[in-house]
DNA sequence: CGACACAAGATTGTATACAATCTCGTGTGC
DNA sequence: GCACACGAGATTGTATACAATCTTGTGTCG
């Protein structure tokens, strides 16, 4: 892909298997073979290794000991702490966010949510939810939070299974509005609008989830499927 | 160590390394040569490199591609960040904590505290650090917040490099009592007061560094400590 | 005398081979 | 007919070998 800048390969191959989860063309609780990840990218197990290693730290991957690495299936619980911890981090910090926004900052996020409508005009929920990702980190990024932008980008890859497996269909496009309403606010410098959108919109995405008593689906069918 | 309960063998050494940096007996900046370790624990370079991976993710370890991995050495910035997100995690989960504490989890805390006075009290400031964030570690758990735990894990581990790194011996032994005054604030299940002393310690911890000019330590002598 | 170029050594990146463990189908006993 | 035990196949865990890259010391040229 990029023969010119060197990239550590590991990581290539795991932001493609990262990719693949968050535009949902891998199922959660899809068994990831090395054999059959190595054969596919054209390298040795032992970068692959390395990937999935990678990705079941981000919480993107469960991987079990002398059972292989699956894509993770998070539990109810595990989706109420991802809201949680997202609760805590992402309103405060969109504040200083919209405190010291620039303007090629706000231009980018533009650029952003144009995107984030064209995939989602095009069918193409997936890019659209991972777009819509994006965006979340980006804020973190503007706060000019490193460390909290890479916690946001954890808690966003959780959040794509989540929402692959929990999601109710009823409310359809919610996000780009939230996030217009979003830039809007750092566009006028409003720090606590800007931490009042964030708050609901994250509270509006966890309880447009059914997290009543969904059974995790079944596993062995999805595995079939996935390979 | 463990000839019974087999554990995944690269996160023991894994422990073992982030153990010897908590303790600062590994200094920010050393060298972490992969033949070198592979040999004081007896295992080969497979491991090993699982190992400093897994603590790279940690923000433990720096990797530098094809020069190796370093114990790694937050800048200043980064020391800001990190208690910046401690600021927004630690302090409403204190109180989470408080309102669903139990009688179990309050005689462990203490006995943690107790643990800690003695580490302090036989001249083991290393372990009465890393007890120290052990301690933070656990209101997470107790707040029933496994994701935000795993958040307050690594933020604690990059803490232990900054205090090693910006630490002023001013004030001496502030950690003992401000964990005791948050112990008996959940004793008494009073969730507000245990998220402001959660505020302030934070506070306290990050005013009791030294973060205005600090260049970080002559990264060449302490390798050459370190080999 | 200083600076640059080059080569030997050392270190990391990757692939392959072997060992340990698990899965699952088959067979036997009850 | 059902349950349990066993073994072949498959898959992961670990070690070793080789390739690519960097470091460092030496030598030569200006």
């Amino acid at each position: 892909m990029d023969p010119i800048l060197k990239e550590p390969a590991s990581d290539h191959i795991a932001s493609r298997l990262a990719l693949a989860v968050h535009e949902h063309r891998l199922a959660p609780g899809t068994k990831l073979n090395e054999d059959e990840v190595a054969d596919v990218y054209g390298v040795s197990r032992t970068v692959v290794r390395a990937a999935l290693q990678r990705l079941s730290h981000d919480g993107l991957v469960e991987l079990r000991r002398n059972r292989g690495a699956f894509v993770a299936q998070p539990s109810i619980r595990d989706a109420r702490e991802v809201f949680e911890a997202r609760a805590l981090l992402e309103p405060r910090t969109a504040r200083s966010a919209a405190e010291r926004v620039t303007a090629a900052d706000l231009a980018a996020l533009n650029r952003h949510i144009e995107e984030e409508h064209a995939a989602l005009a095009a069918g193409e929920g997936g890019r659209a939810l991972y777009l819509s990702g994006l965006f979340h980190i980006e804020i973190a990024r503007i706060a000019d939070q490193e460390t909290i932008a890479a916690f946001v980008g954890q808690l966003i890859a959780r959040s794509s299974l989540i929402i692959a497996l929990y999601w109710q269909r009823r409310t359809a496009l919610c996000e780009s509005n939230a996030h217009h309403a979003l830039l809007d606010a750092m566009a006028a410098r409003d720090g606590e609008r800007a931490e009042d959108l964030m708050r609901g919109h994250l509270l509006d995405l966890l309880t447009s989830l059914d997290l009543r008593n969904t059974p995790a689906p079944a596993r062995s069918l999805r595995e079939a499927l996935g390979s």
